[in-house]
DNA sequence: CCATTAGTACGAGGATCTTCGTAGTACGAC
DNA sequence: GTCGTACTACGAAGATCCTCGTACTAATGG
């Protein structure tokens, strides 16, 4: 038996009508996890994990992910030895039109 | 020495330039919570706290609304035994344009 | 094969949060 | 003054959360 049961490395993610408000408010509700939203939607393209720089160690940056990825704000997927991250903003603009933008330029302002 | 400190019964507020993104998405990340903002957002004038069903004790109500008021979401004062509350939407609209409205029709919709 | 790079799982410590019950205060009506 | 209503302060229990260190895997480049 393996150390992981994921051995082709897939990530869960949520369906689209599976988002949940609360979580995605929890989920932007940390100023590391805030940060990583804005940089992704400074970035045009998807992101490594490591290129985001955080006040944090590599533990805790996994966890930030990892929370952002089940709210279902970002989507995950694997590119050799990195982690490639980019925002759901299409999805969550479906379901929670304007939310995602107006917490995004409210970061910016605000710390 | 008086059970309270605060004999005149005021409550204290947050300032408009001392609320933090963090801190009202937090807020508003519970669904009791987000119920209660719907709530008051329904209803035009300023609401009594006991006016509003949620399916909590007494105690986790006020808790819950001093999370709000503290976040900066509401605004509360007392009027007799009743403890009127509303929300500060040209305050956080001033300070994150559309906010709190996505928010609130993003809660209309989900759940 | 070996070293390096990027990320993870696991466990633990400490902080914070939600919920409640109990006992109490403040106000208004009688 | 007495009673009822509305709300609060103060614990405390239990859950969840953030953070980290350690030990590990998986892919890449010599």
């Amino acid at each position: 038996m393996s150390y992981h049961r994921n051995m082709d490395r897939t990530l869960p993610h949520p369906e689209t009508s599976e988002i949940r408000l609360d979580q995605v408010l929890h989920a932007l509700a940390d100023p590391v996890r805030l940060q990583i939203v804005c940089d992704l939607a400074k970035a045009s393209e998807e992101v490594a994990c490591s290129s985001i720089e955080l006040p944090v160690t590599k533990s805790t940056t996994t966890h930030h992910f990892r929370v952002l990825r089940e709210a279902g704000v970002i989507r995950q997927h694997y590119k050799g030895t990195a982690k490639m991250s980019c925002l759901r903003g299409h999805d969550l603009d479906e379901l929670f039109p304007g939310l995602l933008a107006s917490v995004i330029e409210a970061a910016r302002k605000n710390s």
